[in-house]
RNA sequence: GGCGCAUUCGUCUAGGGGCCCAGGACACAGCCCUCUCAAGGCUGAGACACGAGUUCGAAUCUCGUAUGCGCUACCA
């Protein structure tokens, strides 16, 4: 059954612009989960052809992003490679001489039309007219005297149509004229992406083009280079952009609102947002490619094993962001506690005021833990769960005295059940989980009030909330004099609280 | 406008002529469990864009329409 394809070398390609988003993010996924699959190389390459975008932050962001989900990339700019450089504006020199093997051998010519020309062609919403497609030598000469700078352009087939093979969509075929002699070298020397991505997929032997649809127009330019240079093509594999939450449009670049919720497509939010790397891999892994019919969680090696670039979706997707936070939560529960426990610290520690050293072995935390881990969905889901057990007694205030009251008892009974409460964690012997249960349990039903009614009084006192962590296990957390405290302190509200009622 | 790509529940998807009056998942609703909240279990509601054709038979093939999206730079 094991089929053994041909090992791809498979490159991720983006330009250091801005922050690694999640569209991109998706695709060095693919690219790594099928250079892996055919035991191929997953390579690293950045494309800075345009230095006016130019952001010095980004490609840390983006090497950042990619080892965060566990993409490491076998060449790439910072380790370097059989066919290094992989930064764009270091390999200057190669694509100028690309071009003029293009110029001279037919398949391109410099082009002198100005800036304020094009911009008159563009404003009349006309396309590039070749118009130095055809320039005599001595005008090339003309031009060249008046120090004019030059561009080169393709020159691209007047007559006939091109085919391009895409693997996910199969045959894409456009008239040839429809391609304007775009431009190969910018007037500064450098490559526009069509000449740089062309030249280098080859040099670096890329056998597989996986890039975001928005470069189908393009791919028979590509597909024209290729041939006009006498290359072969690397197969085209085109990947469903990736939409906003609202299903319309691309995702954008920046924060935005759906639905009154904020979302970003930028994979540093994630990081910072308490999201699991596992969690976000197979997020991302389910967006345009699906493990089988009903499998929706699956290893990274169960991935590897299934994933094909030919069973990839056309269709664009939507981010179902709930579902992230749901996968987020299933890994999380399937931690490992202590695993958990040093996963939660660099997000506690500055919402407790404490340093990661000292939370790291903090008991609480420890214990507090397994407690937490089926509650929360997000890392940053832990600090408002956990917060009261690192407070003081006298920190823990009740601004709403009425949540000390009980489902369906009074001030008065509630207090009562405070009274008890105190007296239970004052005397039990040990000061145990069990132990406690038994005796709250007791009592309850020895005062006739149903559990959920006599705890919520001593869960709010203990932990401030109505809404915490398991209460014997809250209580045997705190010990039994800061227990104690809290709930003579709460009683002390209630009481109060009771008095305004009269 | 031109060119291109796409179209199954709200969303992510399975399915590629009969297995489908369409399966799974998230979200949603109800019930169960339960010290709160979760988690878990069960149940429910919910889709083949439309129209022609091909065929004994179409979600699946063909054509058209509609809608959406992308591209149309000396940006990638």
């Amino acid at each position: 059954m094991a089929d053994t394809p041909a090992p791809a070398r498979v490159r991720f390609a983006p330009s250091p612009t801005g922050f690694l988003h999640l569209g991109g993010l998706r695709t060095a996924l693919f690219d790594w989960l099928f250079a892996h699959h055919t035991g191929g190389q997953f390579i690293l390459r950045i494309e800075d052809t345009d230095q006016k975008r130019y952001n010095p932050e980004s490609l840390q962001d983006l090497m950042r992003g990619l080892r965060w989900l566990g993409l490491e990339w076998d060449e790439g700019p910072d380790i370097g490679g059989p066919y290094a450089p992989y930064i764009q504006s270091e390999r200057k020199e190669a694509y100028g001489k690309y071009a003029d093997w293009l110029v001279e051998n037919g398949h391109a010519y410099r082009c002198y039309t100005t800036a304020e020309e094009l911009e008159e062609l563009r404003a009349r919403n006309l396309p590039y007219d070749r118009r130095h497609r055809t320039l005599t030598p001595e005008q090339r000469a003309a031009f060249e005297a008046e120090g004019r700078p030059s561009v080169v352009r393709f020159a691209a087939p007047l007559t006939g149509t091109t085919t391009v093979h895409d693997v996910i969509r199969g045959d894409i075929t456009v008239e040839n004229t429809s391609v304007v002699d775009p431009v190969l070298l910018k007037s500064d020397g450098l490559p526009t992406y069509h000449l740089a991505v062309v030249v280098d997929d080859h040099l670096m032997e890329i056998t597989h083009i996986l890039r975001g649809e928005e470069w189908i127009p393009s791919a028979p330019l590509h597909k024209m280079l290729f041939d006009a240079f006498g290359w072969p093509a690397p197969e085209f594999v085109h990947l469903p952009v990736i939409l906003d939450p609202s299903g319309k449009g691309k995702m954008s670049k920046r924060r935005t609102v759906v639905d009154g919720k904020e979302f970003s497509p930028f994979v540093s939010d994630y990081v910072t947002g308490g999201y699991l790397p596992d969690a976000m891999f197979n997020f991302l892994a389910n967006m345009g490619w699906s493990f089988d019919g009903d499998q929706e969680i699956f290893t990274r090696a169960e991935a590897i094993a299934r994933f094909d670039v030919k069973d990839i979706s056309p269709k664009a997707t939507a981010l179902p962001f709930s579902k992230l936070d749901w996968l987020n939560g299933m890994y999380i529960r399937q931690m490992a506690p202590s695993e958990l426990h040093q996963a939660l610290v660099p997000y506690l520690a500055p919402a407790l005021g404490m340093s990661e050293g000292d939370l790291a072995h903090d008991r609480r935390l420890a214990e507090l833990t397994p407690l937490i881990q089926e509650r929360i969905k997000l890392l940053t889901d832990a600090a408002p769960m956990v917060d009261w057990a690192f407070l003081p007694a006298e920190a823990i205030t009740y601004p709403d005295p009425a949540q000390l009251i009980g489902k369906k008892l009074s001030a008065a009974e509630s207090l009562d059940v405070l009274a008890a409460g105190a007296e239970i964690v004052a005397d039990i012997e040990p000061f145990e989980v069990a132990a406690l249960e038994a005796a709250f349990r007791s009592r309850a039903e020895a005062m006739a009030i149903k559990v959920g009614s006599f705890l919520a009084p001593v869960r709010v006192a203990i932990t401030g909330r109505p809404v915490s962590p398991p209460l014997f296990e809250s209580m045997h957390v705190l010990g039994r004099e800061e227990s104690l405290a809290r709930i003579d302190n709460a009683r002390q509200a209630l009481h109060d609280y009771a008095a305004t009622l009269a």
